[in-house]
DNA sequence: CGATAACTTGAATACTCTCAAACGAAGTGG
DNA sequence: CCACTTCGTTTGAGAGTATTCAAGTTATCG
């Protein structure tokens, strides 16, 4: 059992079907691997937007307004696609939550390479729209939500992504700081720390060191998130 | 000069070069007219995703949270191409801002209807990913942004988008009400008039009305508006 | 011109932030 | 293996910004 192979990985993952030898080769030289430290920037190409593919590890993708604030604007595992914008109103970044293994593509020649592959198009459409769909649901939480609400959401979403059984309960393991968490929801770590205390309180989570999070009852913690349902009000 | 035609403008618009006739004859085949009237709901089908070509006039797409609480996701005008999720955590409506003629296609055959055409796929990915870079650079600002900064955000952004000179100076004609942009930015009414008060009181805006804005000092403007600047801070 | 809806303004409240300090976990070196 | 250092987290008190509630005012439309 030798070790998988970053671009083999990603042509399984993202080129459905069987590619073209020409395809394979054309994507091989355009993509860049990269290793991103715990805690450190991806050094991208900064001169024209880039998708990348997160073979290994979790990434973050910070965005920077004036003042030094900054905004999460996503979380990523492996398997994930993203778009890295090379210049927007704020300034991104993609940056490591712990050691993480990524491809990297320039956008434009990606898409370039594939207008022979329907299938590669479609694929990152498919995914690009997903994210897009996400990124509304995470505006809604950040611009009509409380903390509660936010902190739910974000454990809900989190358990569908990264979520373990372990030993018949729930189980998180976040590879995200208090601060990445409150980056992501527009809130301070204090009111992270203060939330999650609460939740605790109230018996629907339980937390163990600084990353583990089980989950007690996820039905509770789901209604908590302020979702749109057509039961209630 | 006789009426241009929605579907005719959209194939113009969405698709470059000449498309074959089978797939002009496959997409009108697909594509539904729809008229939105003012402050009304589009009756999208709800059972998938649709992709909607604004051909006339401007709308807004609405999210709604539990408690009756909406959040607006973006603002369209003619020429733009909006994708519609028909579920997701947060329940969809595409709402006319004024009477409003669109092109409404099933995302998925849409989809399926272009793998022989890489360039329709090539654009519509190219929106879409635009379409997320903006929802990103709206979710710092919800996220992290003052009611200042983001009324400041949202008039250079709508300047760029719907600006028209008049008279030497640089006009808005703003299609919505200060609640849809209190809902855009996760601001109450008051909160917004009580920002325009400021803004008119520091020169930078001057108002007529209910939808006209002049926007005195772009630059001024444009600098409260908290974007990342490498110069400040 | 009158009715209605949209907007503006004001005062009090609530939620989250800021600042500050204590606590605990994780890692290092003896 | 333990003491020590460091960083991340928790907790508390006070401050600030936007919200809520309540009038009052102004556009816009019939």
């Amino acid at each position: 059992m030798h070790e998988p192979n970053p671009f083999q990985q990603f042509m399984e993952a993202v080129v459905p079907g069987s590619p073209s030898r020409a395809l394979t080769a054309r994507l091989r030289g355009l993509g860049r691997t990269l290793s991103i430290e715990k805690g450190r920037i991806a050094k991208l190409d900064r001169d024209c937007d880039q998708i990348v593919y997160v073979f290994e590890g979790a990434t973050k993708l910070v965005a920077q307004a004036s003042g030094g604030r900054e905004q999460v604007v996503a979380f990523h595992f492996a398997g994930d696609l993203v778009s890295v914008p090379a210049r927007a109103l704020h300034s991104y970044a993609l940056t490591g939550l712990m050691n993480t293994q990524v491809l990297a593509f320039p956008a434009a020649s990606l898409v370039g390479a594939a207008v022979d592959a329907p299938l590669l198009l479609t694929e990152v459409l498919e995914r690009s729209m997903a994210a897009l769909h996400r990124c509304r649901d995470k505006a809604v939480g950040l611009g009509r939500k409380s903390a509660r609400e936010r902190v739910a959401s974000f454990l809900t979403a989190m358990c569908e992504r990264i979520g373990t059984r372990h030993r018949d309960r729930l189980r998180l393991d976040l590879p995200m700081s208090r601060r990445d968490i409150g980056d992501s929801l527009g809130l301070t770590i204090e009111t992270i720390s203060r939330q999650f205390g609460e939740l605790r309180a109230s018996g629907l989570i339980e937390t163990t060191g600084r990353s583990t999070v089980d989950i007690l009852d996820p039905v509770a913690l789901a209604g908590c998130a302020g979702h749109f349902s057509d039961t209630v009000d």
